[in-house]
DNA sequence: CCTTTTCTGTACCAATTGTTACAAACCGAA
DNA sequence: TTCGGTTTGTAACAATTGGTACAGAAAAGG
């Protein structure tokens, strides 16, 4: 049975009603599946046919690598939808394997029943549209942060992004292990790159505030590429 | 004036004829903008409003560091469209500064033009969709790919990637030269690791055919993380 | 105030990669 | 074949970062 309640809720949904989305539901074929804990919903590499959003339990994916071990894990809650950003594209695969985690409802609607729904509904285009475009800024930003290699480049591009073109001090919000686990380092390399940036007079530390002393030194550091 | 023959072959309007293009555009709003070389098309924040198709000339993408300075280009060819990841989403802002290289010719589809043409016309709808969800995926692999930190981890996935679960050796189509400028190291550097392992007794090299000789012991670099 | 925990600065050494340089191997064209 | 350019293997050294450890500073809690 569909669970409209938790549609409602759903980032591909939000913004109608119980009503309206019974309505829509009316016109198209879906099914509703059900897994058991541990059962496989989907295997990497399957192709995505429909769209799938859990309307109840919860959800893992899983890497399997070369010689079949689990490598890595992301757990996904009830009012999402997997993989909502591979039902298009050239490569329309489910990226991750994925288990449930419980007792799991898992509504599917076919892609061309959803390409309905998206040409009669404005506001589940809307949706569809901003989920996945914001998930491409998303990744657009986090390699745009990656582009940086040393450690000195993060700091100075965090830095100058945090204050912009008036300021000239900023105050971090974070610990240093923190913003060490943040840029994938260790935190005595951070530290001690923190430390010859100000040997070399480009920032001054004084407890969590850093001043910029030297913005036009943190912006060449980019330069030589 | 829209050059119909050139929209047909964007990435947003192919498997539509010139006809069909010419009776959609009777029904929305639309402006040709024209551009002479070096003229400011759009500015890095600038907010998008609207769908724009080069239709004529080609442009480039700016990135101004934050003392002024040009840091990375990009090109932008003839039937593109201009930032289509960023049209919707919560970022919906150019993520560059556009500039003109020569006369220029834009098609600018107000956004809620444009979701009426999505609404209206199937294939424009799946077009728009396959565009910017392959752009997703594209971005996915590469994330994925620098998840790999050392060398190492890097030259053994692509060798792994490539041979499968049934394959043991793999002949490179590139040179050393472009490997390292893929991998984003050098040269020697990829030269060293590429005989570490094979001295570890992990790949034998012949030219540019690779045995994998220990695919467990490839896998077991992915492990410890 | 003192104690405990957390955070920071720093030192040391190992591992990895970059940089530069050079010679051998390879390959296509004359 | 010989020549010239390209590709590859390798070496030596520098720079960067990771890993580990430890002491002092700061913060939190009694």
């Amino acid at each position: 049975m569909v669970n409209f309640n938790v549609l409602t809720k759903s980032p591909i949904f939000k913004g109608l009603s119980e009503e309206e989305l019974k309505e829509l539901f009316g016109h198209i074929l879906f099914r509703v599946k059900y897994f058991k804990k541990d059962d496989l919903i989907a295997c990497s590499g399957d192709e995505l046919l429909s769209l799938c959003v859990l309307q109840k339990g919860s959800a893992r994916g899983e890497m399997i690598d070369y010689s079949g071990k689990t490598l890595k894990i992301e757990d996904i809650e009830t009012p999402k939808t997997l993989a909502s950003a591979f039902l298009f594209g050239k490569k329309n695969r489910f990226p991750v394997t994925v288990i449930a985690n419980n007792d799991v409802e898992l509504l599917s609607i076919p892609k061309p029943e959803y390409l309905n729904l998206l040409q009669t509904n404005r506001t589940i285009l809307n949706n569809y549209l901003n989920t996945i475009s914001s998930r491409t800024q998303f990744l657009s930003e986090k390699l745009h942060f990656l582009s940086f290699k040393s450690i000195k480049e993060k700091i100075a591009n965090l830095l100058l992004n945090m204050a912009g073109s008036t300021y000239h001090s900023v105050e971090l919000k974070y610990t240093q292990q923190q913003l060490a686990d943040l840029f994938g380092v260790t935190r005595p390399s951070l530290a001690r790159v923190f430390g010859k940036m100000q040997d070399e007079g480009l920032i001054k530390i004084n407890k969590r505030t850093i001043t910029l002393t030297n913005k036009k030194g943190l912006n060449e550091l980019f330069q030589k590429n």
